[in-house]
RNA sequence: GCAGCCUUAGCUCAGUUGGUUAGAGCGCCGGUUUGUGGAGCCGGAGGUCCUUGGUUCGAACCCAAGAGGCUGUACCA
């Protein structure tokens, strides 16, 4: 026909990377997490707070250094003023701004929770993407230690609320000071060595140990052969430290003493240690087991906003796609002490603390594990009739008023189409109604969760359709009663 | 961004040394005499072989550039 080009239809329904669709039982999983999880805040006393997708680019802080766009990795727009907008990249940033805009009104502490979309312009990936759910909880106005330790403490229960088993996640916590502490005791004064060094350490459980020497040294070549820089560091300052790395022990009170040894007696290495002596003492009197929450001093977390402690929650059970291919999903949530975000606004110093739960990557790992269940759909009320569905119709209705989940089958498909369509919505029944029924007074209802039991058995296709297993026969007056029986036998 | 690999139907892949209307399996859609989901039977839909340019009488196949994807790596507030 045409000899102009025309994009096919299918070519224009495309999605763009890292912006997942979610059917239904993902969504439900998803609430289901978010509602656990915010179960967990609120009954630690945090209240809730609602904040828009947008801020303006500068309240979020990202600007490359002498650009005046912001920093690519938000997705920004201008206002009609020409102001940059930014989405949020996290719900922390938005609450700083928050409590610094109320802070005269504000209960302080200020306790608060938040869940909703945040939206990162980065290379999405398995369990990475550029919109995701993130719950949070903070403490902005508590200065001490116990604060940060309830922030742990809390966390854990929050990753078991969300579905994570004994042994299944771990918290693992360090502080920032121990870390500024080695940076020194190696001489990295320059700011791109520091970096450079904490990035190495942070992939501790990524490449291992010798991956990060490596990264340490000269650096590293991955397995597409492609070259990293390392940080330069001598052979002594390398082991210097990979010793501080790998103190971490099987309790925190080892791991406390260990680490004594490996960061020297300056000034911040003690602090550091008090610091991580006092979270300890904190979690044992919320009563935290060692299980859950470990001192690892691997772990470094963002590097910009963060002054104190940080910790990372992290899924420890593998998860294995359809394919049997191991997915590395990595931190499901983290968080940390943020003493000088607040001050960005008010110019007063606001200590604060918080923690966030990744719903998103969480739930992403559970649905490549495939643990996240199939949820029922509704009974499906056949059609019969194709001139007249005035009786499918009627009979959903009834279901409906009792409360049940019904629907009468709105295609105009025959008899098999109709049961495939019942099956793949996962419908525990339908009901059929036709002419032999309509005299006898009674409907025929098909169990299909019980009807799929019982076909296990049949071998031929034949005696399949002859045996409608899962299928009776009941008086009308009885349908809701029936239908009942086999929603509640399905739970 | 950098590196490696990849691109033929919804998916997984065949496609002979370049040779007429490009195939399979699975999946999908429908029918199978009121009226039965899985694996019976019958039928059907679906592909400018990623794009553009070149070589050739002739290109899914050869060459070049581009686009897209996957994986790793960097970045990830």
């Amino acid at each position: 026909m045409g000899k102009t080009k025309q994009p096919k239809p299918i070519d224009l329904a495309r999605k763009p990377r890292g912006f997942p669709d979610k059917r239904e039982n993902l969504i439900h999983a998803e609430q289901d997490m978010i509602e656990k999880i915010t179960g967990v805040y609120r009954r630690w006393g945090f209240e809730g707070l609602e904040t828009g997708a947008f801020e303006y680019a500068d309240a979020l802080g990202k600007f490359l250094p002498d650009d005046d766009r912001p920093n690519a990795g938000v997705f920004a727009l201008q206002d009609d003023d020409e102001q940059w907008m930014s989405l949020r990249y996290d719900l922390t940033a938005p609450l700083a701004r928050f409590a610094a805009e109320n802070w005269q009104t504000l209960p302080k502490p200020f306790r608060r929770y938040a869940a909703g979309p945040v939206w990162r312009n980065e290379k999405p990936g398995p369990g990475r993407f550029r919109e995701f759910l993130q719950c949070d909880a903070d403490t902005v106005g508590a200065a001490g230690a116990h604060a940060d330790a309830e922030m742990i403490a809390m966390a854990a229960e929050a990753m078991r609320a969300a579905g994570a088993a004994n042994g299944e996640f771990t918290i693992r916590v360090n502080t920032r000071r121990l870390l500024n502490a080695v940076l020194e005791t190696v001489g990295a004064s320059e700011d791109s060595t520091r970096l450079t060094i904490l990035r190495a350490l942070d992939k501790l459980d990524k490449f291992g140990v010798s991956g990060v020497a490596d990264l340490l040294g000269a650096g590293r070549m991955d397995e597409s052969g492609d070259f990293t820089k390392g940080a330069g560091l001598d052979a002594a300052g390398v082991k210097q430290v990979l010793a501080f790395a790998e103190a971490g022990r099987s309790t925190r009170s080892e791991t406390l003493e260990a680490l004594g040894q490996a960061v020297g007696t300056g000034e911040e290495a003690a602090a550091g240690l008090a610091e991580l002596d006092a979270i300890a003492r904190g979690l044992e009197a919320l009563g935290a087991p060692e299980s859950d929450v470990t001192i690892d001093p691997s772990v470094v977390r963002g590097l910009e906003y963060y002054t104190g402690p940080v910790f990372e929650a992290e899924l420890l059970k593998e998860t294995v796609d359809e394919d049997g291919n191991t997915v590395r999903i990595g931190s499901v949530g983290g968080g940390g002490r943020y003493d000088d975000l607040v001050a960005r606004f008010t110019g007063e110093k606001i200590p604060a603390t918080g923690f966030s739960v990744g719903v998103s990557r969480l739930a992403a790992a559970f649905s490549i594990s495939g643990v996240i269940g199939e949820l029922n759909g509704p009974v499906v009320v056949l059609n019969m009739d194709r001139e007249d569905p005035s009786e499918a119709l009627k009979l959903a209705t009834e279901l409906r008023s009792t409360g049940i989940r019904a629907e009468a089958y709105m295609g105009s498909s025959g008899m098999r189409p109709q049961m495939k369509y019942a099956d793949r919505r996962g419908a525990p029944a339908v009901i059929m109604v036709g002419s032999d029924e309509l005299e006898k007074g009674v409907v025929t209802i098909k169990d299909l969760k019980e009807g799929a039991r019982q076909a296990a058995a049949i071998a031929s296709n034949e005696e399949y359709r002859e045996a409608r297993p899962g299928q009776f026969e009941a008086p009308r007056a009885d349908m809701i009663a029936r239908i009942q029986a086999i929603l509640e036998a399905d739970q």
